[in-house]
DNA sequence: AAGCAACCCAACCGCCGTTTC
DNA sequence: TGAAACGGCGGTTGGGTTGCT
């Protein structure tokens, strides 16, 4: 079905000349006041020749007062790329989480800019994939970089820094502007795994957490996203690791809130596999999908007798290993530095460690506006959040 | 300076879900 | 209850601009 109005004859199309725009903002300003009713009205009372649709989107993407223009800054273009990951090109809920924009200016920056640069880093925009050619270049041979350019690249908001080659293992994120960088470097005795991780708001509060939750969910998110089925019901951001070559979860932690008094196992279903997470007020839990074994226990801000506790946590779920590359500084907290260990089952299979380091001390006061999720947001990802669904649901009520 | 291609982005089109009658 | 009207959204188009040859 079409619209009336834009059946009409006598209406203009193509650009709006200033008249028009005049004559529009001066209808919008005044039914401002008086309240207007419908946009095929619109026309007529404003003395337009135009359909009410058209009028709608000109006002909508140009007239509006609070109407963003200009360049799009970094933040924002790490935030659409975070947001898109997990929406996909769902326009108008990613413009709601930059505000000022249009979606139509979100679609059309996606377009002509963020989507080159994805390609040209060996990405699929739709999925944030790798794309075939470039898995192969990346996984081919035994000295791969594990796409560390690639990871640079996204965690920098674009601007493609080199990754310097490490001898260590470990990988970090850093969701400061001034520091983003992304390092993989592969184990010295076998390649393990390129990582993807996937920042799920919380299922409960539905939103990414105040502070530092944010900050390593955009920190993290860069490292792009696929479809996870994990929930915790937790105060914290569940965050995924998943295992490119192998094509399965690695491990994934969930960042509790500090202030969290909840203690639980749940039980849940990862693309098929089943995920036992301990999520008690003490303890990120890595748990190795593979295996279904402990891998280890860090938390934010656990000091050394915490992590002792970890550790008899971890011999009591009959766990193998924990190892600690250093010592857990303070998380979670404004300012905070997160650090945190894991050794996946294939690092264990071939006595290599993957560290995983998440850093927001510089990430500064800016950050956290842009990275609110709202329900709408929630309900997508509970899309692939299984065990979402029923919070979700329960918020809906709740509201 | 002219012609061409690539790019950008405002606007249009068509579809879908919701509301109204 | 069903059709019409409407608002909203995502995909696409085409005109203007810019850069290159």
């Amino acid at each position: 079905m079409g619209h009336h109005c834009c059946s009409q004859q006598n209406v203009k199309r193509g650009l709006w000349s200033p008249e028009e725009d005049e004559r529009l903002v001066r209808y919008m300003v005044s039914a401002s006041e008086h309240g207007h009713n419908c946009w095929s009205s619109v026309p007529r009372l404003a003395g337009l020749q135009r359909c009410g649709k058209s009028c709608r989107l000109r006002w909508i993407n140009y007239l509006r007062p609070d109407v963003k223009r200009g360049a799009f800054s970094e933040e924002e273009e790490r935030t659409i790329i975070d947001v898109h990951r997990i929406l996909g090109n769902r326009w108008a809920q990613i413009a709601k989480h930059l505000p000022g924009r249009t979606d139509n200016e979100v679609k059309n920056f996606w377009n002509s800019c963020i989507k080159k640069k994805l390609i040209a880093q060996g990405l699929d925009p739709r999925t944030h994939n790798l794309l075939p050619a470039s898995t192969t270049l990346l996984h081919g041979g035994g000295g791969a970089n594990h796409g560390s350019d690639l990871a640079s690249f996204q965690s920098n908001g674009g601007n493609c820094a080199a990754a310097a080659p490490a001898a260590t293992t470990s990988f970090t994120i850093s969701s400061s502007p001034a520091k983003a960088g992304f390092e993989v470097a592969p184990p010295a005795m076998a390649p393990t795994s390129l990582y993807d991780a996937i920042v799920v708001p919380n299922p409960v509060t539905g939103m990414l957490m105040a502070n530092d939750h944010q900050h390593l969910a955009a920190a993290s998110a860069p490292l792009l996203g696929y479809p996870y089925t994990d929930a915790s019901i937790s105060d914290g951001v569940l965050l995924s690791l998943r295992d490119q070559n192998a094509g399965v979860h690695a491990s994934s932690m969930d960042f509790m809130n500090a202030s969290s008094s909840s203690s639980s196992m749940d039980q849940h279903v990862a693309g098929g596999m089943i995920n036992y997470n301990d999520f008690s007020t003490s303890a990120a839990v890595f748990m190795d999908e593979t295996t279904t074994m402990w891998a280890t226990a860090i938390e934010p801000g656990m000091g050394v007798a915490e992590m002792e506790v970890a550790q008899q946590q971890q011999q009591v779920l009959g766990q193998q290993e924990m190892v600690l590359a250093r010592p857990p500084t303070t998380l979670m907290n404004d300012g905070a530095t997160a650090t945190a260990t894991a050794t996946t089952g294939a690092a264990l299979a071939d006595k290599s460690v993957d560290t995983v380091d998440v850093s927001s001390a510089a990430y500064g006061a800016a950050g956290p506006s842009t990275a609110l999720f709202d329900l709408e947001l929630l309900d997508s990802c509970g899309m692939f959040c299984g065990g979402a669904g029923n919070a979700i649901d329960q918020l809906r009520w709740d509201c």
